[in-house]
RNA sequence: GGGCGAAUAGCUCAGCUGGGAGAGCGUCGGCCUUACAAGCCGAAUGUCACAGGUUCGAUCCCUGUUUCGCCCACCA
């Protein structure tokens, strides 16, 4: 036995140093583009360049992770491709707190000097993001790292802004759109969230203008009343038919509007008449296009009244919205106002109250990108996972609006498009134009909008191979395996992706999607920074290992919509990164002076004796477990197996039955045990490496012989010749006896030191040659001093007893045996027993289901009442003794 | 209003295409057995939400109900 110069607890901090550094150093994550090989490929979902890692984003790249290195062990060209979304608005909000820190704004730098600050800030602080994920283990190929505003990237934006203009599936038209006053630009419908919350109905009389009465109507928002061009009620409202095409005088304007009628209006709402504001509302501006009305936008970009708002002019909104209450009050039009709990649009990013308002935008038209993208899911080409996704795509792609493109802001792709001030020619084209090629002025002028930053993103899958060039990388990596992503991009992103990848490339940019859950706190909250239940998954690297983290995240990766996390079970999983490293530090102890071709000793499974042929097999099919799980994102079962085996079946019993042999004199004893013991360590690093890189790369350094990285040693192939039943069938016997007796002594608490004997009965020659073949191991491995063996003879009195299927334990305990224990013990296993039979007589006597059951499942039964019954004879037999017993006695 | 999902041991959750209910943590008892006390051995614990149905057989499939969560739409 060789000295260990492993430490006797996991030491994860410097472990993982050590490795980054060096699979860094030997460029383990390059991707090789070798011929004749299969591809594999995923981007990453690029974070916020703003971005700090947190759960979710740790979970997401974990996962990614796990796959692309069980590929790359598999021998497949492998590439994960990582990079980072310049992310608009977020970052430009990032730099203008920057600047108004300074006191500036952004008008005073002017355009060009803000998006150079902006690029400043990039360099300085944009990587952050990029190194948390490397801390975690993530073997994305760097030196291929993207950025959405790259050189290259922005080239295919271009490129696929001017196509889709030229095809006219881009237009530029004047719409209602979501304004956020705060960040100052328009938004997607997506980028808007719902909030609930307190707010007021205001009752509003508006009268008549021939004095023969008034409406009311009644609204969440009165200050949008300067903006009002008719009131709306329904058609068939018995109590509007006479006021329908009359006018009514707007209060505080002196306006006159129109009543008109529309079915958009609810008959039991509110008054059941409506005020109609075309240029704020959504709803409002479809009537106003039906009814021809007037538009009067009455507010600005900032939420500031405008010049139609007359003497409200330079309020902000919310001001006015008070001024014009107090006014209506006092003019006598407010009739009442009414507490009301309804939600309001706020902006995604900063929670400002959204204001819809009509203004000119770009607009990318969704229905035949959309209805190509429904065709590859409903085809196949893309298979979402789980698939319960797939009726909610379908549903939101049926309903899709077109996509508000342009953003109010500066930092992104400035749209690529030039109006003529002379002629009003529009000029769209690949290279920025000096003239206008109608009419030939220079007096031309690019639009000021930038494009959203999901128009850059949904291009990632082939812009960040080098679209629209022909690279060598679209014809290996395009289209990209899977991409893993969080199931709430799924509209934002995975959808746009899928669009332009098909009407780009021709084919959908990935094969299969694994939505994954969203990380919540163990109470099911959203984590989030104002209730301060975030877990920072640089905090738990740092306190548990990177290790221990991903685990638990795979092992919670079910196929849910949500994973409940909780620091406890990180804790637990770091103990079982920690037992891993003491079973293969006992191993290493032994192997260290091992050549390592002892291993070969697993290649000829027929000489090995049962617990080796019982471990190599339990390995296999551990192993068949894991292939198949990382083959159809089962991660969770992946995880829940390797740790099944590892702990239960490697550590607690292989390598305790082994010691023994290890220590043994004989040196063919010895060597199965090691070569065996080599060869399952192995298989088992190679199994969990994709997982728990880190403590799996530690381990198989220090194995022995020359080794090269295990991140590029092959994952286990399929090995057939390890599998069997036989052995593990026998085995099974094995254990039973040692559990029984282990329970024996644990429930009279006799101290393990106190030597003790049993019988063993039982009546079956191969369960009793299986036995007796292995009746030292087993007596060593319970303590106990002797063991004998038999098929039948007189039973023991003053004993405790075991009955298992088919055979019977007896440890004679002479003064300690509590017969009343032993007997209610007894009664009790004995009438579990006899339940059992019950039920399976029952099924054996049912003539349908002998004659409609799966033969398999009959055969079954019948097995099971014959080990029943025998059971059952042997509890009676052994009940009547202890009562004679106990009456004795 | 439309859709999706969840309900299993005290807690957090597995349970893949129907055929004797599992894990981790926690609890209780014993053990420093020379890899690991972050450990080992053992024990206890479930009308698998409720009601029907299909089936020889249902935690699993179908219908309905209840509770909870999420998404979409609406929100004058």
């Amino acid at each position: 036995m060789t000295e260990t110069f492993l430490s006797k607890s996991y030491e994860f901090a410097a472990t993982e140093e050590k490795w980054l550094a060096r699979w860094r150093a030997e460029h383990c994550f390059a991707a090789h583009m070798d011929a004749g090989k299969p591809a594999f490929s995923i981007v990453i979902p690029p974070p916020n360049v703003t971005g700090v890692l947190h759960i979710g984003h740790a979970l997401n790249n974990t996962l990614q992770d796990v796959l692309t290195r069980y590929h790359r062990m598999k021998g497949d060209n492998t590439l994960w491709l990582p990079g980072t979304d310049h992310a608009g608005i977020a970052t430009q909000n990032v730099v203008e707190k920057q600047l108004l820190a300074e006191g500036k704004r952004r008008n005073d730098l002017g355009r060009d000097a803000f998006i150079e600050r902006v690029w400043q800030w990039r360099r300085e602080k944009g990587g952050v993001i990029i190194e948390q994920l490397k801390k975690i283990g993530a073997s994305c190929d760097w030196e291929r790292e993207r950025f959405t505003m790259d050189e290259g990237l922005s080239k295919a934006v271009r490129q696929v802004f001017v196509t889709l203009y030229k095809e006219g599936l881009i237009y530029k038209g004047d719409y209602i759109v979501n304004r956020c006053p705060s960040c100052q630009t328009a938004l997607s419908d997506d980028e808007v969230e719902y909030e609930e919350g307190d707010g007021s109905l205001y009752h509003i009389r508006y009268p008549l203008a021939d004095g023969s009465g008034a409406l009311v109507v009644a609204t969440t928002r009165p200050e949008t009343m300067l903006g009002d061009t008719a009131v709306a009620v329904h058609p068939d409202d018995a109590r509007y038919q006479d006021f329908i095409g009359k006018e009514v005088v707007l209060p505080l304007t002196g306006r006159t509007i129109r009543v008109i009628a529309d079915k958009a209006v609810e008959l039991g709402f509110g008054t059941g008449a409506l005020k109609v504001t075309p240029s704020h509302d959504r709803n409002d501006y479809e009537m106003g296009k039906r009814h021809n009305l007037a538009f009067i936008k009455i507010m600005d970009g900032r939420g500031l009244m405008n010049e139609n708002a007359g003497v409200y002019q330079g309020l902000e909104r919310f001001a006015c919205r008070e001024r014009i209450v107090a006014d209506l009050r006092d003019a006598g039009f407010l009739v009442s106002i009414e507490d009301y709990r309804h939600s309001v649009g706020v902006c995604y990013r900063c929670h400002t109250v959204i204001e819809p308002e009509t203004s000119v935008q770009w607009f990318v038209a969704m229905k035949t990108l959309a209805e190509e993208a429904m065709a590859a899911v409903e085809d196949g080409r893309v298979r979402l996972h789980p698939k319960s996704w797939r009726q909610n795509f379908f549903g939101w792609m049926n309903n899709i609006r077109d996509w508000c493109i342009s953003r109010q802001i500066w930092w992104g792709h400035r749209i690529p498009s030039w109006d003529c001030q002379d002629c009003g020619e529009r000029i769209v084209e690949m290279t920025d134009p000096s003239r206008c090629p109608q009419c030939g002025s220079t007096n031309i002028v690019q639009e000021k909008d930038v494009l959203d930053t999901w128009f850059s993103s949904a291009l990632w899958p082939f812009s960040t191979m080098g679209w629209p060039e022909k690279t060598s990388e679209l014809a290996m990596f395009y289209p990209t395996s899977v991409l893993v992503t969080s199931f709430d991009i799924l509209f934002f992103w995975v959808a746009r992706m899928m669009m332009m990848g098909l009407h780009f490339m021709g084919e959908p940019p990935f094969k299969d999607v694994y939505l994954h859950a969203l990380v919540r706190d163990k109470d099911g909250r959203k984590m989030s920074k104002s209730l301060g239940n975030g877990i920072d998954p640089l905090d738990v690297v740092a306190q548990h290992g990177a290790d221990a983290m991903r685990f638990t995240l795979t092992a919670l990766a079910a196929q849910g919509r949500e994973i409940r996390l909780d620091l406890e079970r990180i804790e637990g999983y770091r103990h079982f990164i920690n037992k891993i490293w003491n079973a293969a530090r006992f191993a290493h102890m032994h192997l260290a002076d091992c050549h390592e071709n002892i291993r070969e000793i697993a290649d000829n499974t027929e000489q090995l004796s049962l617990a080796q042929r019982w471990i190599l097999s339990r390995a296999e099919a551990c192993a068949e477990t894991v292939r198949r799980a990382y083959d159809d994102f089962l991660f969770n079962e992946a995880a829940q197996a390797s740790y099944q085996f590892i702990w239960t079946e490697f550590c607690d019993w292989y390598l305790e039955w082994i010691k023994p042999d290890l220590f043994s004199a004989d040196i063919g004893v010895k060597d199965e045990a090691r070569g065996v013991l080599l060869a399952v360590l192995e298989t088992l690093l190679r199994l969990t490496h994709p997982i728990i890189p880190f403590v799996t790369e530690e381990i198989w350094s220090v194995l022995p012989g020359a080794r090269s990285s295990l991140m590029l040693s092959p994952f286990p192939e399929p090995r057939p010749d390890w599998r069997d039943l036989r052995a593990e069938e026998e085995m099974a016997v094995v254990m039973e006896v040692i559990s029984g007796l282990r329970t024996i002594r644990s429930e009279y608490e006799i101290h393990p030191s106190v030597k003790l004997t049993a019988v063993v009965f039982c009546p079956g020659q191969e369960k009793q040659a299986v036995l007796s073949a292995n009746g030292e191991r087993i007596a060593a491995l319970t303590r106990f001093e002797r063991l004998s063996i038999t098929a039948s003879g007189a039973k023991p009195e003053n004993a405790a007893g075991f009955v298992g299927a088919d055979l019977e334990i007896f440890v004679p305990l002479q003064g300690f045996v509590d017969v009343a224990a032993e007997l209610a013990k007894n009664q009790k296993e004995l009438a579990k027993v006899e339940e059992k039979l019950a039920q399976t007589r029952k099924k054996l006597g049912n003539e349908n289901f002998l004659k409609k059951a799966q033969p398999a499942a009959v055969a079954k039964e019948q097995g099971k009442l014959a080990e029943l019954q025998g059971r059952l004879a042997l509890l009676t037999e052994a009940g009547n003794r202890l009562k004679k017993m106990a009456g004795a006695a």
